[in-house]
DNA sequence: GTCAGGTCTGTAAACGATTACAAGAACGAT
DNA sequence: ATCGTTCTTGTAATCGTTTACAGACCTGAC
């Protein structure tokens, strides 16, 4: 036999369907009504059907938030905070995993339409303006954990990054070091062109010029293993010194020699990817080269030593983001808003 | 104006929602009227409500993937596994988190009955009585990804840790390490107790006696940090030491001293918080004290030194995992498997 | 005693899809 | 020309809820 209904629940109870379902929603009832219902119900094991709920009433109080990479720790911190908001909101919070691509998105966002939640808060890789579009156009509210273009006028929750490259260098001013290196990730995505940015505003105001800058083929440790071999390799291959290029001869001797005494990352995972490689060169961190990450994540603290990090405010976003989606969930006219989080910076032993 | 359904398309097509419906589900109709539809699905943007759909055809091409905490590195490996065998399959993956406690877990399992997928992966840190009988009950198929009695009959994957423990114990003592210390996770959950029985045959079966055994507050990092303190205070508190007492003294004085050169921890996370606290006593890993972590989750890689861990098949439980769900939503009258994936030992560089 | 007003409950119509069934069209065979 | 098949299409019932509406009942005031 199959699940009850709420038409088994009325039988069983002696009464009508209305009634059941007056009941299970809290409306005014006399006590031997509530009494017998419940009875039934408890008796039955009734569940109702969230489907054919969320059918009729339009709304499925489920809320989606999706993630390009599960594996990158600055969404579980962001995460955590979407779960906290929206649970207290009576919300279900179901996490989705859209892959580095933008088509993937674009289905994402336009598969809402098919009512599997009343919201959602994605965090965009790459943004483009099928995005936007399908953003703009989506029937459930949609916030963007990133930076989008403000013209879209969508609702916007989004890091500082130049601000934060601008902490991150003057930290290592402070301490002496003078000779960068920026590993960022791909150039194509929306972090990585504004902290490219960032970083160059950032050199440029306090004077300064890139050692080297190397671009990862995407945000993961492997990736940043890899930018770090090629930034400490010395190859001119993919080594974008701004005026100075890094010259071969025996692995980490530039960077001994006092060619590079600090690296900046666009994230954690690419700079503890790049301090292995430097570990791997007898390098040590923080003595010989200083390593700042991004992001400020769980990892920043679990690595060893201890990351230097840009906290960017995952945690704040995501909180902003959520609120923000509750309250155009409430009210979808009013104007899309824009918020931006300032950073901050963690500091750790990678710096010294 | 709202959202069009399929009376709109018919309209708008001039053929009867019977038709679209039909075209649309890729059942025979003629050229024209796929023409037809097509246009007028195109025109007005049209996107099939999953909540209807679903409400009349009994399935939601959605299956849930539930973990305790999105901060365990474990998860990220199976939850990448899973996506992957249930996506060919044509499914969406949507992942819950239930936290720590049993309670959550039993009411999400209950509260699949609403029909929000068709199917549950959970992967439970503490099993009961409720929790299994919520599952035996639940309309929907479930599989654990973990270790509970036969005796319930539910599908499972689950890790064989005691022989995990067995690689770990024997891969210290090829090393020539003999005292070995143990940090496990709470021991009333199921992979505490599992680890604990498994660590006691291991060490029994080799003739070595524990020199000490802490048991974290939970599988974090953080809880890996208290253990560590714990365990190399010398403090009396909490070091149940199987018969050997570790002594007050200068930190970290008795392991350099010989009394601890080993500790194995019941998973990476608790592992690389023991790493910290090692190097806070200047005490080097893998000289000084080899480490060996459980899952060999990415974390493993990440960290320095890279972490030996006991590979327990997170990503093949994963595959395993969904792949039974798969086969019992196409069949619910097959007998349940428990399905136990075998480890292997990652060796890297905490240990010598 | 009647009537207005207020509760409480039941009947039935939605929500947006799928699908059983029937009706109509087309076609070849007789 | 008629009949039986087959193929296509439309009508309407259905999935399990919620909720507008109306009817039944009770209460108190006149």
């Amino acid at each position: 036999m199959s699940r009850p209904t709420i038409a088994g629940v009325a039988r069983a109870a002696g009464v009508s369907v209305a009634s059941v379902s007056r009941v299970l929603n809290g409306l005014p009832a006399t006590e031997e009504m509530v009494e017998r219902v419940q009875r039934a119900v408890e008796e039955l094991g009734y569940v109702p059907d969230a489907r054919a709920r969320s059918l009729k009433v339009g709304r499925t109080f489920q809320l989606t938030l999706a993630v390009a990479d599960v594996g990158n720790p600055v969404y579980v911190t962001m995460m955590r905070a979407v779960e906290e908001v929206v649970s207290a909101a009576g919300y279900r919070l179901v996490v989705t995993t859209t892959g580095p691509d933008v088509v993937d998105e674009v289905a994402l966002v336009r598969g809402m339409a098919r009512g599997y939640a009343d919201g959602l808060v994605i965090s965009p890789l790459r943004v483009d303006d099928d995005l936007i579009k399908s953003i703009r156009e989506c029937d459930v509210p949609v916030v963007v954990a990133g930076n989008v273009p403000s013209s879209a006028g969508v609702d916007t929750v989004r890091a500082n990054s130049p601000k934060g490259m601008l902490l991150a260098v003057e930290h290592l001013l402070t301490k002496g070091r003078k000779r960068i290196a920026f590993v960022n990730g791909p150039v194509d995505t929306v972090p990585g062109t504004a902290r490219a940015k960032g970083f160059a505003d950032a050199m440029k105001a306090n004077g300064l010029r890139a050692v080297a800058e190397v671009e990862a083929g995407d945000f993961t440790f492997a990736a940043g293993r890899e930018a770090g071999v090629e930034l400490l390799s010395g190859l001119d291959i993919g080594v974008r010194g701004s005026g100075v290029e890094a010259r071969g001869g025996r692995p980490g001797a530039e960077a001994r020699g006092g060619r590079l005494d600090a690296v900046i990352a666009a994230n954690d995972l690419l700079a503890v990817g790049v301090m292995h490689e430097l570990a791997a060169r007898q390098l040590v961190v923080p003595d010989d080269v200083a390593v700042i990450g991004m992001d400020d994540s769980e990892l920043a603290e679990q690595c060893f030593p201890p990351l230097t990090s840009v906290n960017l405010g995952s945690a704040e976003r995501g909180r902003r983001a959520a609120e923000l989606l509750l309250a155009r969930i409430d009210d979808d006219t009013r104007t899309p808003r824009r918020i931006v989080v300032q950073p901050t910076l963690s500091v750790r032993k990678s710096t010294p």
